[in-house]
DNA sequence: TATATTACTGACCGACCGGTTAGTAATTCA
DNA sequence: TGAATTACTAACCGGTCGGTCAGTAATATA
């Protein structure tokens, strides 16, 4: 036994190719699991079946994998959606429940989900990620969203309400949703069924944009 | 100068009483500011003009220390606002406006959102915590924004929505709020002005809500 | 098969932090 | 005013973790 295996098994290999993919793809695991600050390198490394020094020689440091985690991830599928949309041609509110599913289906239901969290959680402490972040993704994401409400706006499919804001009110509860996957799970909570939830969102979201509805836009102070 | 300052001013003094709230005011800020786990002990202790060891003369350990926060400052603020639920008497359209704005008012414009959102980011990494927090925060919260929604529903003023999704729906955006303004300041960004959003989310939610509007909640799954 | 190259290991460093405790000095009280 | 009490300090401990590097073993080359 020991004999053949020492034969056939050498004990480790060189894999210059595979590591930065393997090491990517613990390093995802990892974040989303316990968060940025929380996470230690050596599991990252052990995770991939290599020594933390390995680690050290694909990567720079521990914000730069965190970084390349993002790129590899969440930018790519930003960019997906950009085409998506721009490449739309029907009604905006079928644009607007599609993108958000999509969204959900892409990102919300996925451990990437874990990486938006992450964000909101732990930017904070880390102003140099967080920076990072804000300019190529949350920038990028709001740019297209509030697009996408200039042109329901301009079809005459949508009230003319703030844009800036009502961006928010979109991406909100559907932030909401993915925060709560990632956040509770200690107590033994009945998970949030995300299908019904997004329903009971777009219902709501959609009687109140469209241009037909009711009552014009409230504008009561806060004092 | 040394002379006189040595006469009256003793290195320290014995403060039995002031204690604990000087550290609980301290703990809050801190926790606050860097969150659960990059909050250090020593600097608590420090910003109440005490020594660690004093800390751990009036609070258990960290987690002790952290429960009494939440208890002294949301769980009381909590019990307010059930009291002013149970004895309105109006419309239930103003009075999800009112329970919203003094929510607003209370937590989320003060330092207390930071704790909502602390707990929002880094329940998972603290089990213990996680729970004590479910149990004596959220699930009471959700139980008064329930009610609310069925009290509206009762009285026909409201669509007989899903109240459990709904619910999760009228807390995002506020949540969002209270974790934007803790998550990315260290990106130079125009703070979002609180009156103008919550005024566009009320806008949309209750042109949503209300029994009036045009047609009936969709029903269409994700598939 | 001998030599050169390099992917990889694992022990180590230093800073950090929650928690402990021996000792000190402010206060109390007889 | 002197002794007893105790609020408080500061040095310390043990475990953790990002990052480093001298050495080793798998592969390439000839």
């Amino acid at each position: 036994m020991p004999l053949a295996e020492i034969k056939t098994k050498p004990r480790w290999e060189r894999r210059k190719d595979a590591r930065p993919q393997e090491l990517l793809a613990a390093a995802l695991d990892l974040f989303v699991e316990r968060g940025y600050a929380a996470t230690r390198l050596d599991d990252v490394a052990a995770r991939a079946g290599v020594s933390k020094g390995t680690l050290y020689l694909y990567f720079e440091n521990k914000e730069e994998l965190f970084k390349e985690v993002v790129r590899a991830n969440l930018v790519s599928a930003l960019a997906e959606a950009e085409e998506y949309v721009s490449h739309y041609t029907g009604k905006s509110r079928d644009l607007l429940r599609g993108f958000i599913l999509r969204w959900w289906k892409h990102v919300g239901e996925t451990k990437l989900s874990g990486i938006s969290k992450l964000m909101l959680a732990e930017s904070g402490n880390f102003p140099d990620v967080a920076r990072f972040y804000h300019e190529e993704v949350i920038q990028r994401s709001n740019a297209l969203i509030i697009g996408l409400l200039e042109r329901g706006i301009a079809r005459g499919e949508f009230r003319p309400i703030d844009t800036v804001n009502a961006n928010l009110v979109i991406v909100a509860p559907v932030m909401m949703l993915m925060m709560w996957k990632h956040s509770f799970h200690s107590c033994r909570l009945e998970p949030i069924s995300a299908p019904d939830y997004l329903d009971c969102f777009l219902d709501v979201l959609l009687n109140g944009l469209q241009s037909t509805a009711g009552s014009p836009p409230i504008n009561q102070s806060l004092n």
